[in-house]
DNA sequence: ACTGTTAAGTTAACGTTGTTAAGTTAACAG
DNA sequence: CTGTTAACTTAACAACGTTAACTTAACAGT
Protein backbone atom coordinates (compact mmCIF):
# COMPACT_ATOMS: atom_id res chain seq x y z
CA UNK A 1 0.00 0.00 0.00
CA UNK A 2 1.46 3.45 -0.88
CA UNK A 3 -0.26 5.09 2.06
CA UNK A 4 3.24 5.98 3.63
CA UNK A 5 4.66 7.73 0.69
CA UNK A 6 1.58 10.31 -0.03
CA UNK A 7 2.66 14.07 0.27
CA UNK A 8 1.05 15.75 3.04
CA UNK A 9 -0.82 17.66 0.65
CA UNK A 10 -1.82 14.56 -0.74
CA UNK A 11 -3.11 13.11 1.91
CA UNK A 12 -4.73 16.27 3.38
CA UNK A 13 -6.59 16.27 0.01
CA UNK A 14 -8.03 12.91 0.54
CA UNK A 15 -8.72 13.41 4.36
CA UNK A 16 -11.09 16.04 2.94
CA UNK A 17 -12.46 13.80 0.61
CA UNK A 18 -13.00 11.46 3.51
CA UNK A 19 -14.63 13.87 5.49
CA UNK A 20 -16.98 15.31 2.33
CA UNK A 21 -17.78 11.26 1.76
CA UNK A 22 -18.59 11.31 5.46
CA UNK A 23 -20.62 14.31 5.42
CA UNK A 24 -22.63 12.99 2.11
CA UNK A 25 -23.36 9.78 3.20
CA UNK A 26 -24.82 10.72 6.48
CA UNK A 27 -26.68 13.53 4.45
CA UNK A 28 -28.09 10.71 2.38
CA UNK A 29 -29.50 8.85 4.92
CA UNK A 30 -31.13 11.42 6.78
CA UNK A 31 -32.68 13.24 3.74
CA UNK A 32 -33.48 9.44 2.41
CA UNK A 33 -35.78 9.11 5.92
CA UNK A 34 -36.86 12.54 6.66
CA UNK A 35 -37.16 14.76 3.26
CA UNK A 36 -35.40 17.78 2.57
CA UNK A 37 -37.17 19.78 4.90
CA UNK A 38 -37.22 17.17 7.58
CA UNK A 39 -33.13 17.27 8.14
CA UNK A 40 -31.89 20.63 9.32
CA UNK A 41 -27.56 20.97 9.24
CA UNK A 42 -27.50 20.84 12.81
CA UNK A 43 -29.06 17.39 12.60
CA UNK A 44 -26.16 16.38 10.34
CA UNK A 45 -23.94 17.81 12.21
CA UNK A 46 -24.69 15.90 15.00
CA UNK A 47 -25.28 12.71 13.07
CA UNK A 48 -21.20 13.12 12.29
CA UNK A 49 -20.26 14.35 15.53
CA UNK A 50 -19.10 17.83 13.76
CA UNK A 51 -20.10 21.36 14.53
CA UNK A 52 -22.82 22.29 12.08
CA UNK A 53 -20.86 25.09 10.48
CA UNK A 54 -17.98 22.66 9.62
CA UNK A 55 -20.28 21.53 6.66
CA UNK A 56 -20.09 24.69 5.35
CA UNK A 57 -16.46 24.36 4.44
CA UNK A 58 -17.77 21.63 2.27
CA UNK A 59 -20.62 23.07 0.52
CA UNK A 60 -21.94 26.22 0.36
CA UNK A 61 -24.96 25.78 1.60
CA UNK A 62 -27.73 23.20 2.25
CA UNK A 63 -28.87 22.81 -1.16
CA UNK A 64 -25.61 22.41 -2.45
CA UNK A 65 -25.11 19.53 0.27
CA UNK A 66 -28.89 17.68 -1.59
CA UNK A 67 -27.04 18.57 -4.94
CA UNK A 68 -23.89 16.44 -4.16
CA UNK A 69 -25.89 13.84 -3.78
CA UNK A 70 -28.67 14.46 -6.65
CA UNK A 71 -25.14 14.82 -8.61
CA UNK A 72 -24.55 10.65 -8.05
CA UNK A 73 -28.00 9.66 -8.43
CA UNK A 74 -27.94 11.47 -11.28
CA UNK A 75 -25.12 9.74 -12.12
CA UNK A 76 -26.35 6.25 -11.19
CA UNK A 77 -29.36 6.90 -13.24
CA UNK A 78 -27.67 7.36 -16.42
CA UNK A 79 -26.03 4.08 -15.13
CA UNK A 80 -29.01 1.86 -15.52
CA UNK A 81 -29.69 3.42 -18.98
CA UNK A 82 -26.56 2.40 -20.14
CA UNK A 83 -27.18 -0.90 -19.27
CA UNK A 84 -30.58 -0.57 -21.42
CA UNK A 85 -28.82 0.65 -24.45
CA UNK A 86 -27.58 -2.94 -25.01
CA UNK A 87 -31.26 -4.03 -25.92
CA UNK A 88 -31.79 -4.37 -29.80
CA UNK A 89 -35.06 -3.10 -30.36
CA UNK A 90 -35.17 1.04 -29.95
CA UNK A 91 -38.75 0.63 -28.92
CA UNK A 92 -38.71 -1.78 -26.85
CA UNK A 93 -35.43 0.23 -25.48
CA UNK A 94 -37.15 3.28 -25.06
CA UNK A 95 -39.62 1.14 -23.07
CA UNK A 96 -37.05 -0.16 -20.67
CA UNK A 97 -35.72 3.62 -20.01
CA UNK A 98 -39.56 4.07 -19.38
CA UNK A 99 -39.28 1.04 -16.53
CA UNK A 100 -35.71 2.51 -15.61
CA UNK A 101 -37.03 5.52 -14.83
CA UNK A 102 -39.78 4.71 -13.44
CA UNK A 103 -38.01 2.41 -10.71
CA UNK A 104 -35.58 4.80 -10.08
CA UNK A 105 -37.94 6.89 -8.79
CA UNK A 106 -39.83 4.82 -6.87
CA UNK A 107 -36.49 3.65 -4.89
CA UNK A 108 -35.94 7.10 -4.30
CA UNK A 109 -38.34 9.35 -3.77
CA UNK A 110 -37.27 12.15 -2.04
CA UNK A 111 -34.03 12.47 -4.54
CA UNK A 112 -36.46 12.38 -7.60
CA UNK A 113 -39.02 14.97 -5.63
CA UNK A 114 -35.69 17.44 -5.56
CA UNK A 115 -34.24 16.47 -8.83
CA UNK A 116 -37.50 16.45 -10.66
CA UNK A 117 -40.64 17.86 -8.76
CA UNK A 118 -38.76 21.45 -7.43
CA UNK A 119 -37.70 24.34 -9.58
CA UNK A 120 -34.00 25.23 -8.82
CA UNK A 121 -33.23 29.20 -9.33
CA UNK A 122 -29.60 27.76 -10.20
CA UNK A 123 -29.60 29.58 -14.08
CA UNK A 124 -30.28 32.76 -12.74
CA UNK A 125 -27.59 33.88 -10.26
CA UNK A 126 -24.54 31.54 -9.60
CA UNK A 127 -22.03 29.80 -12.19
CA UNK A 128 -20.61 27.58 -9.95
CA UNK A 129 -23.78 26.10 -10.33
CA UNK A 130 -24.40 26.14 -13.91
CA UNK A 131 -20.92 23.72 -13.93
CA UNK A 132 -22.36 21.82 -12.05
CA UNK A 133 -25.42 21.33 -13.44
CA UNK A 134 -25.00 22.38 -16.88
CA UNK A 135 -24.86 20.08 -19.97
CA UNK A 136 -22.75 17.66 -19.82
CA UNK A 137 -23.56 16.76 -16.61
CA UNK A 138 -25.34 12.79 -15.58
CA UNK A 139 -29.08 14.72 -15.95
CA UNK A 140 -28.03 15.98 -19.38
CA UNK A 141 -26.77 12.57 -20.39
CA UNK A 142 -29.84 10.85 -19.23
CA UNK A 143 -32.10 13.19 -21.35
CA UNK A 144 -29.36 12.88 -24.44
CA UNK A 145 -29.91 8.79 -24.13
CA UNK A 146 -33.63 9.02 -24.32
CA UNK A 147 -33.35 11.73 -27.21
CA UNK A 148 -30.73 9.10 -28.85
CA UNK A 149 -32.82 6.29 -28.47
CA UNK A 150 -35.86 8.60 -30.06
CA UNK A 151 -34.05 9.14 -33.05
CA UNK A 152 -32.86 6.12 -33.70
CA UNK A 153 -36.61 4.38 -33.30
CA UNK A 154 -37.12 7.66 -35.65
CA UNK A 155 -34.95 6.53 -38.15
CA UNK A 156 -36.09 2.92 -38.45
CA UNK A 157 -39.28 4.49 -39.38
CA UNK A 158 -41.10 3.49 -36.18
CA UNK A 159 -42.96 6.70 -35.05
CA UNK A 160 -45.77 8.21 -36.86
CA UNK A 161 -44.91 10.26 -40.16
CA UNK A 162 -46.02 13.28 -39.28
CA UNK A 163 -43.47 12.96 -35.70
CA UNK A 164 -40.27 14.81 -37.11
CA UNK A 165 -39.05 16.12 -33.91
CA UNK A 166 -37.40 14.01 -31.87
CA UNK A 167 -37.34 16.36 -28.86
CA UNK A 168 -41.40 16.48 -28.93
CA UNK A 169 -41.32 12.74 -28.90
CA UNK A 170 -39.02 12.24 -26.11
CA UNK A 171 -40.37 15.12 -24.10
CA UNK A 172 -43.80 13.95 -24.16
CA UNK A 173 -42.46 10.42 -23.20
CA UNK A 174 -40.26 11.90 -20.78
CA UNK A 175 -43.92 13.76 -19.46
CA UNK A 176 -45.95 10.43 -19.58
CA UNK A 177 -43.09 8.62 -17.05
CA UNK A 178 -42.29 11.44 -15.54
CA UNK A 179 -46.57 11.76 -14.52
CA UNK A 180 -47.04 8.31 -13.46
CA UNK A 181 -44.07 8.68 -10.90
CA UNK A 182 -44.32 11.79 -9.49
CA UNK A 183 -48.21 11.91 -9.11
CA UNK A 184 -47.59 8.25 -7.03
CA UNK A 185 -45.00 9.94 -5.08
CA UNK A 186 -47.30 13.35 -4.06
CA UNK A 187 -50.47 11.49 -3.84
CA UNK A 188 -49.42 7.85 -3.74
CA UNK A 189 -50.72 7.86 0.02
CA UNK A 190 -54.26 9.48 -0.75
CA UNK A 191 -56.68 7.18 0.05
CA UNK A 192 -59.78 8.80 -1.54
CA UNK A 193 -57.96 7.94 -4.33
CA UNK A 194 -58.90 3.91 -5.37
CA UNK A 195 -55.30 3.43 -7.36
CA UNK A 196 -54.37 1.07 -9.49
CA UNK A 197 -51.23 -0.75 -8.61
CA UNK A 198 -48.24 1.54 -9.46
CA UNK A 199 -46.85 -1.30 -11.98
CA UNK A 200 -50.04 -1.48 -13.62
CA UNK A 201 -50.33 2.29 -14.17
CA UNK A 202 -46.58 2.30 -15.64
CA UNK A 203 -47.13 -0.65 -18.28
CA UNK A 204 -50.83 0.94 -19.08
CA UNK A 205 -49.04 4.44 -19.58
CA UNK A 206 -45.83 2.81 -22.00
CA UNK A 207 -48.09 0.67 -24.12
CA UNK A 208 -50.79 3.44 -24.66
CA UNK A 209 -48.22 6.31 -25.78
CA UNK A 210 -45.89 4.03 -27.57
CA UNK A 211 -48.99 3.03 -29.26
CA UNK A 212 -49.85 6.26 -29.90
CA UNK A 213 -46.98 7.28 -30.96
CA UNK A 214 -45.85 4.28 -32.95
CA UNK A 215 -46.60 4.33 -37.03
CA UNK A 216 -49.29 2.11 -37.41
CA UNK A 217 -49.38 -0.67 -39.50
CA UNK A 218 -51.74 -1.85 -41.73
CA UNK B 1 -80.31 46.39 2.55
CA UNK B 2 -80.66 44.13 5.54
CA UNK B 3 -77.73 45.73 6.99
CA UNK B 4 -78.91 47.50 10.08
CA UNK B 5 -81.58 44.33 10.96
CA UNK B 6 -78.29 41.93 12.15
CA UNK B 7 -78.37 40.96 14.93
CA UNK B 8 -74.91 41.35 16.67
CA UNK B 9 -73.99 37.68 16.91
CA UNK B 10 -74.81 37.78 13.14
CA UNK B 11 -72.90 40.88 12.60
CA UNK B 12 -69.83 39.75 14.17
CA UNK B 13 -70.18 35.94 12.23
CA UNK B 14 -69.84 38.75 9.12
CA UNK B 15 -66.90 40.22 9.94
CA UNK B 16 -65.05 37.65 11.20
CA UNK B 17 -65.74 36.07 7.33
CA UNK B 18 -64.63 39.70 6.00
CA UNK B 19 -61.65 39.83 8.12
CA UNK B 20 -60.76 35.62 7.39
CA UNK B 21 -60.99 36.74 3.62
CA UNK B 22 -58.96 39.62 3.94
CA UNK B 23 -56.43 37.34 5.01
CA UNK B 24 -56.66 34.92 2.03
CA UNK B 25 -56.80 37.66 -0.69
CA UNK B 26 -53.82 38.75 0.80
CA UNK B 27 -51.90 35.28 1.34
CA UNK B 28 -52.91 34.60 -2.54
CA UNK B 29 -51.36 37.25 -3.27
CA UNK B 30 -47.97 36.33 -2.20
CA UNK B 31 -48.47 32.94 -2.26
CA UNK B 32 -49.21 33.23 -6.13
CA UNK B 33 -45.81 35.50 -6.78
CA UNK B 34 -43.67 33.86 -3.88
CA UNK B 35 -44.69 30.37 -3.33
CA UNK B 36 -44.96 28.61 -0.38
CA UNK B 37 -41.74 28.98 1.23
CA UNK B 38 -41.22 32.08 0.17
CA UNK B 39 -44.15 33.78 2.26
CA UNK B 40 -44.00 33.60 6.00
CA UNK B 41 -47.01 34.26 8.23
CA UNK B 42 -45.53 37.36 9.21
CA UNK B 43 -45.40 38.44 5.75
CA UNK B 44 -49.04 37.74 5.35
CA UNK B 45 -49.87 39.65 8.59
CA UNK B 46 -47.46 43.15 7.64
CA UNK B 47 -49.41 43.13 4.41
CA UNK B 48 -52.99 43.53 6.15
CA UNK B 49 -51.78 45.17 8.95
CA UNK B 50 -51.96 43.16 11.71
CA UNK B 51 -50.00 41.37 14.12
CA UNK B 52 -48.90 37.31 13.54
CA UNK B 53 -50.43 35.44 15.53
CA UNK B 54 -53.83 36.98 14.50
CA UNK B 55 -53.95 35.07 12.19
CA UNK B 56 -53.60 31.87 14.26
CA UNK B 57 -57.60 32.97 15.08
CA UNK B 58 -58.69 32.09 11.63
CA UNK B 59 -56.17 29.39 10.45
CA UNK B 60 -55.07 26.42 12.57
CA UNK B 61 -51.17 26.90 11.20
CA UNK B 62 -49.66 27.86 8.16
CA UNK B 63 -50.83 24.58 5.90
CA UNK B 64 -54.02 25.18 6.46
CA UNK B 65 -54.37 28.90 5.31
CA UNK B 66 -52.76 27.84 1.80
CA UNK B 67 -55.03 24.84 1.61
CA UNK B 68 -57.45 27.44 2.40
CA UNK B 69 -56.66 28.96 -0.83
CA UNK B 70 -56.53 25.83 -2.46
CA UNK B 71 -59.82 24.91 -1.63
CA UNK B 72 -61.25 27.31 -3.84
CA UNK B 73 -58.49 26.47 -6.23
CA UNK B 74 -60.03 22.99 -6.74
CA UNK B 75 -63.43 24.97 -6.95
CA UNK B 76 -62.56 26.56 -9.83
CA UNK B 77 -60.87 23.89 -11.31
CA UNK B 78 -63.85 21.33 -10.92
CA UNK B 79 -65.76 24.28 -12.20
CA UNK B 80 -63.74 24.26 -15.35
CA UNK B 81 -64.56 20.61 -15.55
CA UNK B 82 -68.42 21.56 -15.32
CA UNK B 83 -68.32 23.81 -18.56
CA UNK B 84 -66.74 20.65 -20.09
CA UNK B 85 -69.80 18.52 -19.44
CA UNK B 86 -72.00 20.04 -21.95
CA UNK B 87 -68.94 18.50 -24.83
CA UNK B 88 -71.09 16.22 -26.94
CA UNK B 89 -68.89 12.96 -27.70
CA UNK B 90 -67.11 11.70 -24.54
CA UNK B 91 -63.85 11.57 -26.29
CA UNK B 92 -63.60 14.95 -26.97
CA UNK B 93 -64.44 15.77 -23.49
CA UNK B 94 -61.69 13.92 -22.38
CA UNK B 95 -59.56 16.00 -24.60
CA UNK B 96 -61.43 18.72 -23.04
CA UNK B 97 -60.36 18.32 -19.44
CA UNK B 98 -56.99 17.71 -20.57
CA UNK B 99 -56.55 20.71 -21.69
CA UNK B 100 -58.29 22.63 -18.91
CA UNK B 101 -56.15 20.42 -16.86
CA UNK B 102 -52.73 21.79 -17.90
CA UNK B 103 -54.12 25.01 -18.06
CA UNK B 104 -55.30 25.19 -14.76
CA UNK B 105 -51.70 24.28 -13.79
CA UNK B 106 -50.33 26.42 -16.01
CA UNK B 107 -52.06 29.66 -14.34
CA UNK B 108 -51.62 29.01 -11.47
CA UNK B 109 -48.75 26.99 -11.01
CA UNK B 110 -47.61 27.84 -7.18
CA UNK B 111 -50.83 26.59 -6.25
CA UNK B 112 -51.18 23.51 -8.63
CA UNK B 113 -47.60 22.40 -6.70
CA UNK B 114 -49.25 23.03 -3.21
CA UNK B 115 -52.27 20.71 -4.55
CA UNK B 116 -50.54 17.70 -6.73
CA UNK B 117 -46.68 18.11 -6.53
CA UNK B 118 -46.49 17.96 -2.52
CA UNK B 119 -47.49 15.17 -0.19
CA UNK B 120 -49.71 15.95 2.52
CA UNK B 121 -49.61 14.25 5.46
CA UNK B 122 -53.05 15.23 6.21
CA UNK B 123 -54.67 11.36 6.46
CA UNK B 124 -52.70 10.25 9.35
CA UNK B 125 -52.85 12.61 12.10
CA UNK B 126 -55.70 15.31 11.97
CA UNK B 127 -59.26 14.48 11.33
CA UNK B 128 -60.29 18.35 10.54
CA UNK B 129 -58.51 18.51 7.98
CA UNK B 130 -60.17 14.75 6.46
CA UNK B 131 -63.06 16.56 6.31
CA UNK B 132 -61.85 19.53 4.40
CA UNK B 133 -59.63 17.46 2.13
CA UNK B 134 -61.18 14.22 2.48
CA UNK B 135 -64.18 12.90 -0.04
CA UNK B 136 -67.10 14.82 -1.37
CA UNK B 137 -64.72 17.91 -2.14
CA UNK B 138 -64.12 19.27 -5.24
CA UNK B 139 -60.58 17.60 -5.71
CA UNK B 140 -62.78 14.56 -5.24
CA UNK B 141 -64.89 15.86 -7.84
CA UNK B 142 -62.61 16.79 -10.15
CA UNK B 143 -61.50 12.90 -10.41
CA UNK B 144 -64.84 12.04 -10.22
CA UNK B 145 -65.61 13.95 -13.09
CA UNK B 146 -63.20 12.66 -15.18
CA UNK B 147 -64.09 9.12 -14.20
CA UNK B 148 -67.68 9.39 -14.76
CA UNK B 149 -66.26 10.60 -18.29
CA UNK B 150 -64.21 7.58 -19.05
CA UNK B 151 -66.70 5.47 -17.81
CA UNK B 152 -69.00 6.95 -20.79
CA UNK B 153 -66.33 6.46 -23.48
CA UNK B 154 -66.56 2.98 -22.09
CA UNK B 155 -69.34 2.18 -22.41
CA UNK B 156 -69.68 3.66 -25.90
CA UNK B 157 -66.95 1.47 -26.84
CA UNK B 158 -64.39 3.86 -27.30
CA UNK B 159 -61.55 2.38 -25.56
CA UNK B 160 -59.69 -0.58 -26.60
CA UNK B 161 -61.86 -3.67 -24.92
CA UNK B 162 -58.87 -4.84 -22.86
CA UNK B 163 -59.00 -1.91 -21.11
CA UNK B 164 -62.04 -2.58 -18.71
CA UNK B 165 -60.87 -0.67 -15.21
CA UNK B 166 -62.18 2.95 -15.78
CA UNK B 167 -60.00 3.84 -12.85
CA UNK B 168 -56.67 2.39 -14.63
CA UNK B 169 -57.91 4.32 -17.88
CA UNK B 170 -58.70 7.22 -15.66
CA UNK B 171 -55.11 7.37 -13.68
CA UNK B 172 -53.29 6.82 -16.43
CA UNK B 173 -55.14 10.11 -18.58
CA UNK B 174 -54.19 11.97 -15.29
CA UNK B 175 -50.38 11.06 -14.96
CA UNK B 176 -50.24 11.97 -18.47
CA UNK B 177 -51.32 15.07 -18.34
CA UNK B 178 -49.81 15.95 -14.88
CA UNK B 179 -46.79 14.98 -16.64
CA UNK B 180 -46.39 17.85 -18.64
CA UNK B 181 -47.68 20.09 -16.80
CA UNK B 182 -45.92 19.35 -13.69
CA UNK B 183 -42.43 18.71 -15.60
CA UNK B 184 -43.00 22.27 -16.91
CA UNK B 185 -43.73 24.08 -13.83
CA UNK B 186 -40.43 22.31 -11.92
CA UNK B 187 -37.84 22.05 -15.51
CA UNK B 188 -39.42 24.69 -17.63
CA UNK B 189 -36.92 27.25 -17.20
CA UNK B 190 -33.77 25.10 -17.07
CA UNK B 191 -32.37 25.82 -20.74
CA UNK B 192 -30.25 22.84 -20.82
CA UNK B 193 -33.45 20.90 -22.06
CA UNK B 194 -34.56 22.94 -25.89
CA UNK B 195 -38.02 22.30 -24.38
CA UNK B 196 -40.78 22.75 -27.11
CA UNK B 197 -43.42 24.63 -26.79
CA UNK B 198 -45.39 23.65 -23.51
CA UNK B 199 -49.01 23.70 -25.80
CA UNK B 200 -47.34 21.18 -28.78
CA UNK B 201 -46.01 19.31 -25.71
CA UNK B 202 -49.85 19.05 -24.04
CA UNK B 203 -51.52 18.28 -27.39
CA UNK B 204 -49.35 15.30 -28.76
CA UNK B 205 -49.46 14.02 -25.26
CA UNK B 206 -53.38 14.09 -25.61
CA UNK B 207 -52.98 12.93 -29.27
CA UNK B 208 -50.67 9.83 -28.42
CA UNK B 209 -52.08 8.82 -25.17
CA UNK B 210 -55.87 8.94 -26.55
CA UNK B 211 -54.62 7.10 -29.66
CA UNK B 212 -53.27 4.49 -28.05
CA UNK B 213 -56.04 4.00 -25.19
CA UNK B 214 -58.69 4.21 -27.75
CA UNK B 215 -59.97 1.08 -30.05
CA UNK B 216 -58.52 0.85 -33.19
CA UNK B 217 -60.70 1.43 -36.42
CA UNK B 218 -59.87 -1.13 -38.91
C1' DA C 1 -76.03 50.79 35.02
C1' DC C 2 -73.22 47.17 36.77
C1' DT C 3 -71.13 42.53 35.96
C1' DG C 4 -69.40 38.33 33.80
C1' DT C 5 -68.22 36.36 29.44
C1' DT C 6 -66.38 36.06 25.15
C1' DA C 7 -64.11 37.31 20.82
C1' DA C 8 -60.40 39.95 18.52
C1' DG C 9 -56.26 41.45 18.75
C1' DT C 10 -51.84 42.53 20.93
C1' DT C 11 -46.89 41.78 22.88
C1' DA C 12 -43.40 38.72 24.41
C1' DA C 13 -41.32 34.66 24.18
C1' DC C 14 -39.67 29.69 22.93
C1' DG C 15 -37.32 26.77 20.15
C1' DT C 16 -35.70 26.04 15.57
C1' DT C 17 -33.82 27.21 11.18
C1' DG C 18 -29.84 28.58 7.57
C1' DT C 19 -25.90 31.11 7.66
C1' DT C 20 -21.90 34.37 8.82
C1' DA C 21 -18.02 36.21 11.62
C1' DA C 22 -14.48 35.60 14.58
C1' DG C 23 -11.58 32.80 17.05
C1' DT C 24 -8.89 28.36 18.19
C1' DT C 25 -5.92 24.55 17.21
C1' DA C 26 -2.79 21.92 14.89
C1' DA C 27 -0.11 20.70 10.89
C1' DC C 28 2.80 22.14 7.58
C1' DA C 29 6.71 25.15 4.79
C1' DG C 30 10.77 27.97 4.81
C1' DC D 1 11.49 29.14 15.35
C1' DT D 2 8.03 31.63 12.53
C1' DG D 3 4.33 32.58 9.30
C1' DT D 4 0.60 30.52 6.87
C1' DT D 5 -3.10 27.82 6.07
C1' DA D 6 -6.66 24.31 6.65
C1' DA D 7 -10.00 22.34 9.84
C1' DC D 8 -12.93 23.16 13.09
C1' DT D 9 -15.34 25.53 17.05
C1' DT D 10 -18.22 28.91 19.58
C1' DA D 11 -21.21 32.87 19.39
C1' DA D 12 -24.29 35.31 17.16
C1' DC D 13 -27.85 37.16 13.67
C1' DA D 14 -32.07 37.47 11.54
C1' DA D 15 -35.97 35.00 10.33
C1' DC D 16 -39.21 31.36 10.96
C1' DG D 17 -43.81 28.85 12.92
C1' DT D 18 -46.15 28.77 16.92
C1' DT D 19 -47.85 29.25 21.93
C1' DA D 20 -49.05 31.70 26.20
C1' DA D 21 -50.54 35.52 28.49
C1' DC D 22 -52.43 39.79 28.29
C1' DT D 23 -55.51 43.94 26.76
C1' DT D 24 -59.48 45.90 24.82
C1' DA D 25 -63.98 46.25 23.45
C1' DA D 26 -68.49 44.48 22.56
C1' DC D 27 -72.08 41.90 24.07
C1' DA D 28 -75.82 39.32 27.47
C1' DG D 29 -78.10 38.97 31.77
C1' DT D 30 -79.61 41.00 35.79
Amino acid sequence: MNHSILTPDQRRERERQDTRQTILDAARELFIAEGYDGVSMRKVARKIGYSPTAIYDYFVDKEDLFLGLCHSDFHRLAETFVQIACVPDPVERLRGIGRGYVGFGLKNPNHYRMMFMTAHPHASEGKLREVQMGKGNPEEDAYAFLLLTVTQAMEAGAFRKDLQDPHAVAQTFWAGTHGVVSLHIAKGDDDWVPWCPIRDRMELMLDALLDGLLKKKD
